[in-house]
RNA sequence: GUGGCUGUAGCUCAGGUGGUAGAGCCCCGGAUUGUGAUUCCGGUUGUCGUGGGUUCGAGUCCCAUCAGCCACCCCA
């Protein structure tokens, strides 16, 4: 007795109902990425677990209970990508992409993480990553923002916001880290139990708690933005400058951090209200220590990801239906001799009209059987070949989806020319 | 990793207090010889997520396990 086997929890198949919104959305940011001048690279999903607890950071979630780790058959630790960033800057350094050069960049494929499931959380999920190196100005940073406001409104997506904060320099941030332990540890009794679970971890989070009881202290924690260096606060200002000369809307979240070590200065995410608790689509920010850090020459650099399965949803909440391509013409063949002249017809057809989209019936049937199968396929038309149709050289063709349309015979000859002008 | 809810035909779901399973949709065939989406008639479909336990007997009770959904945590 053979158990069933099913996927692995949290990695899901994309069904023929959904590759349309796939390929839809990917073929979107596909053009609107070359309209802005960017190119695709293509990294490896697994890479040495080193990479990724050198970038992200040792003590992030990521790094310490998401990964999927492994070791390879000569020993080798490696790990499934949880995220990309690592990878392409691994990329641009080991083939001399980034040294003393201006580079834009963009990705797409899966990542993994190891995560409890939930809605808009996947432990395989979809990402497109967008990197850019070797532009330290605030200009680069606003036109990551830019180009995905622009993405949003080819999507149709209304329900997003943007909230943008500095980090400041990697030593600013450092050092404010420090001053806000201190002011909670000075008020340690009324900090709750996860406040005190955070505070050496991710103190900068106890910043977003929603504890009432924790009002006063959070209130009167120092800010972030009163401790940027003065280098970091004017490339903020710049930045804040381009948007609202761009007319793109935001708020300025002093809470906002991103989980990965690697940032400083600019921060950025994309969040709705409309996906439940994983609200964020998009979010990325700059990282000019990374590619040093990771043994290459000091660059600037700066990039986002967002979460495919999140926007789908998103597209799909907004009611917005991507459409699927249906078969120009479906093509039924009944009746002695009629198969191989129907195949030779079909590909006639193809050879006249590339972008013909013919389906030729399969697996036999009846007459009938195969003028519902060619109803079903969601066909324009219905191109039958029957006995008589051998015998005479014509092809009935029968519009299927116009009202009063009739059903004529058409000389074989003359099918190509008659289909043209019926496909877009 | 923690918690709540859920798991019955391909799909959506019914199955009071335990007595070995149903509906709709879909699919297939037929309603005069070669014509779909409507109508009528007929038909197929299940180891009731999996594994144990209680019981004369469990889809129905108990335990475990797997999976899904949602939330926490974290993040795209």
């Amino acid at each position: 007795m053979s158990k069933t086997l099913q996927s692995i929890r949290g990695m899901h198949d994309v069904l023929p109902a959904d590759t349309p919104a796939w390929q839809w959305l990917e073929t979107a940011a596909r053009e609107l990425l070359a309209g802005y001048g960017y190119e695709e690279i293509r990294m490896p999903i697994v890479e040495q677990t080193e990479l990724f607890a050198r970038s992200i950071g040792e003590v992030t979630d990521i790094v310490e209970k998401e990964m999927y780790t492994f070791e390879d058959r000569n020993g080798d630790s490696l790990t499934l990508r949880p995220e990309g960033t690592a990878g392409c800057v691994r990329a641009g350094i080991e083939h001399g992409l980034l040294h003393n050069q201006q580079q834009r960049l963009w990705y797409m494929g899966p990542m993994f993480r190891h995560e409890r499931p939930q809605k808009g959380r996947y432990r395989q999920f979809h990402q497109i990553g967008v990197e850019t190196f070797g532009m330290d100005g605030p200009d680069i940073d606003a036109e990551l923002i830019i180009l995905t406001a622009r993405l949003w409104r080819v999507l149709g997506l209304k329900d997003v916001r943007l909230e943008i904060n500095s980090l400041g320099s990697t030593e600013a941030r450092a050092a404010y880290r420090e001053l806000l332990i201190q002011h909670f540890e000075a008020h340690a009794e009324v900090l709750d139990e996860d406040a005190r679970r955070r505070l050496h971890s991710n103190p900068l989070r106890i910043l977003d708690s929603k504890n009432p009881a924790m009002r006063e202290v959070i209130r009167s924690a120092p800010s972030l933005l009163d401790h940027l260096d003065e280098a970091s606060r004017a490339h903020f200002e710049g930045l804040q400058a381009l948007l609202t000369a761009a007319g793109i809307e935001f708020t300025v979240n002093p809470a906002l951090v991103r989980g990965l070590d690697y940032y400083c200065r600019t921060v950025f995410e994309w969040i709705t209200e409309s996906l439940g608790a994983q609200g964020t689509i998009c979010a990325g920010g700059r990282y000019d220590g990374l590619v040093e850090q990771l043994g290459g020459r000091a660059t600037p650099a700066a990039g986002f990801a967002m979460g495919l399965e999140r926007l789908l949803a998103l597209v799909e909440a907004g009611g917005a239906r991507p459409p699927a391509p249906k078969p120009h013409a479906y093509l039924a063949l009944a009746g002695e001799g009629t198969q191989a002249e129907g195949l030779r017809l079909a590909e006639s057809l193809r050879d006249a009209l590339p972008g013909l989209r013919l389906v030729v019936n399969g697996g036999g049937g009846g007459f009938k059987a195969q003028i519902k199968r060619a109803d079903r396929s969601g066909a324009d038309l219905a191109l039958i070949i029957g006995e008589s149709e051998l015998a005479e050289g014509t092809i009935l063709v029968k519009p299927l989806r116009e009202a009063g349309g009739e059903q004529q015979a058409v000389p074989r000859d003359g099918l190509a020319e008659f289909l043209r002008a019926r496909i877009g």
